[in-house]
DNA sequence: CGTTGCTTTGATGCCCGTCAATGATTGTGG
DNA sequence: CCACAATCATTGACGGGCATCAAAGCAACG
């Protein structure tokens, strides 16, 4: 979707969408290999797996023997304190990637958000497919750059922004990734404390913030996993500091 | 601000600098390649550039022509936000490497902290130099890597440390950049400011809490560009919230 | 229906930001 | 080399935004 490129100058949006089938220029002048698109290439050595609500897929530490994409339902990737605290990197829906690494082994733990389906690629393979295919490679690489690119939007957020703003960079950063409109319901598959450990707040902040926003009419809150945007254009004066 | 401090070095030839030394077979593109180390084929495509204190080396938004290398001195790179609030991302210390973007435009601004050196490669040259050369291709997906793991850490800072634990852990990876020991004399070649805007905070709670590590006898202050380590395991502990 | 887990709201306090003044260092021109 | 200005760093006083502690609502499930 196009909107990943664009979104990039004003909005920080939090959002990071992995290795979306973006269009690749860069391997259009070899045309020496035969025409095969790189997706199907990688189809063809993945496997289909389930895990259950909140099951652990991998943690921060394992042999990074895999690499995942989201068929349906959703994960988060985190990072966790000696004591406990707890700071989330990325939420990630169907048709990200996940689990791509450069070191031996993972360097963020990946839980399931709800029951969810994910294709695994063997990572042994993949590096063969890599070397034999520019533009799996060049894929790979790719999907690497959008979350180095979703990581330092993450940065200046945590570092510079308020709660409020946060908040609505968040529900902006939904907003671009299903195409709301003013009026559209958006799904929220994880829960209060999520959100918190994505924003660097507490729970209480989160919800107070959401209620606030209601208040405000900016949007509404008709249960605890959907919010509706009412006034989207005004939800991005508050992200960008207006408010 | 000031003059713009661009000098590109015109004693050497900028294109084939390094053609003195080694022999470079024409077209790299042939299937055998004779055996050389990837940072060799870089050098045969990098030029040197200066410049001066406080001057840009590139701005977020430019197009994305050159990828560097610091030779010497140091490089800040940072956002900046519609309200003039700042973001540093990463500070460069000789032989790291910035500007590589996957993206047609750079995402991060870079300054030059101190007079610096940089090597300069050509993006179309280093795009060319990928495609024949999977080392190379390789390396550039090692330095990704490093930055989005880079970035990652500075998320869990920014999210879940104190100021405390922030100032300390930056402390401790200049430790660690440069191998120090107890009582060895750390270099800042950035301002009170500049830390602060990598921590996230303000210049204030910057020198309270470095005068707070001072009183404590965990750190000296000989000068504003320098600090002395006095109790590095004292310092790991803070940083790991043990106080 | 009661239990369980999650969410929301309220009361209070503290960490850190803001505002302000002073001190230290660097640069500049006489 | 000194006088002065400009910049940067430090410290203090104060307030606000968000965390913490606590309790009450609310939905899913047995």
């Amino acid at each position: 979707m196009s909107h990943a490129a664009e979104a990039v100058q004003s909005s920080f949006t939090p959002i990071n969408r992995a290795g979306q089938a973006v269009s690749v220029p860069a391997s259009a002048k070899s045309g020496a290999a035969p025409k095969r698109d790189h997706l199907s290439a990688l189809q063809a050595i993945g496997s289909i797996a389930h895990f259950a609500r909140n099951a652990t897929i991998f943690s921060e530490g394992d042999d990074a023997n895999y690499f995942y994409r989201v068929v349906s339902g959703a994960v988060r990737l985190c990072k966790l304190m000696g004591d406990g605290r707890r700071q989330i990197a990325d939420f990630l829906l169907p048709d990200d990637f996940f689990g791509f690494e450069w070191l031996k082994t993972y360097s963020l733990t990946a839980e399931a958000l709800t029951d969810v389906v994910v294709v695994r690629y063997s990572r042994s393979r993949l590096d063969r497919l890599g070397e034999a295919r520019h533009d799996v490679q060049e894929s790979l690489m790719g999907a690497l750059s959008r979350d180095l690119w979703a990581a330092q939007n993450h940065v200046v957020m945590l570092g510079r922004q308020s709660a409020k703003e946060r908040l609505v960079s968040f529900i902006l950063a939904l907003v671009e990734r299903v195409g709301a409109k003013n009026g559209d319901a958006l799904e929220l598959p994880m829960s209060r404390q999520d959100i918190a450990d994505y924003l660097g707040l507490t729970i209480e902040t989160v919800c107070r913030t959401i209620s606030e926003l209601k208040r405000a009419r900016y949007i509404d809150v008709p249960n605890r996993s959907q919010i509706t945007v009412r006034n989207i254009d005004a939800l991005r004066d508050i992200a960008d500091g207006e408010f």
